[in-house]
DNA sequence: ATACTGTTGATAATCGTTATCATTTGCGTA
DNA sequence: TACGCAAATGATAACGATTATCAACAGTAT
């Protein structure tokens, strides 16, 4: 969960990381991005497009170190890759477009506190979890 | 979904599909076997170790075939690979223990009602969904 | 039994991702 | 401000899961 009030470089140094070119570069384009969900692959092309001499491991280990010290959440649809976006603290579920591949988020408090029901029926101790719909949007659902 | 009273081979023919030794085999193992949740490579090496001599090929596509014919379900937790099930018709979500890799099945139907409000919110029309909650079952959470 | 078409198995290829390693770069210290 | 060193980078090899290729083979309708 990132502090908002925090500028990218605040945000990096609490997350214990050295301030490096890359870093800043993934951060600035993930907080600008008008996409919210972003794969490894994605955010490697648009750092291309931007005339950034950015590897694509590099692009790969930052989103991995970024999700463990909470900068960013990774999703893993049924897509076959991970997909990235900033967190910023409330948790939300999605709704998945499989025709445009569009990401909604929603909250639902009511689902939420079924599932802890849930786990607690199971004797579970929840660390994640995630609910993801798919389906047609709105657009997709009618014409195209 | 599967209807139970018919024998793997009819399952297999109603599939659209010819009944071949490497589908019997693979039906029956599903259908046998302790664990409800087998990764294509799980099966692969179950059917080594019974001296069945079927390539992992083979694995992959009818277990993609029987997917698609609706007498497997799939599912792709956050491991890095599917896992399939027999799709014995009534839906319902995962509790996925982290650290022993156990599946826990439930259903709540208000969860469910609240998805379809949820989706009907969004004006989507849904196709699938998928809830799993992560964590620690009463096993691992405490000793091991 | 025959023929035709779907199926199989070995293996190469693919895809997303991680590991390796020599080179470079933040950044605390002198 | 320059120095030194651990951390970070980028090119690329390696990896694991899965799919494609293709010649040999096997169900099934006739």
């Amino acid at each position: 969960m990132i502090d908002e009030t925090l500028s990218e470089k605040e945000q990096i140094r609490s997350a214990g990381l050295k301030v490096t070119h890359p870093r800043m570069r993934i951060l600035e384009l993930l907080e600008n991005s008008s996409k919210a969900h972003l794969s490894a692959e994605e955010v490697y092309r648009m750092l291309i497009e931007s005339d950034e001499e950015i590897g694509l491991a590099t692009v790969y280990r930052v989103l991995t170190q970024f999700e463990q010290s909470g900068i960013l959440q990774r999703h893993n649809f049924e897509t076959g890759h991970s997909v990235f976006e900033l967190d910023r603290g409330e948790h939300h579920d999605h709704l998945l477009c499989v025709s445009c591949g569009m990401v909604e988020e929603f909250h639902d408090e009511q689902i939420e506190k079924l599932q802890h029901e849930v786990a607690e029926r199971y004797d579970f101790k929840t660390i994640d979890h995630s609910l993801t719909i798919y389906g047609n949007c709105k657009e997709c659902k009618n014409g195209r």
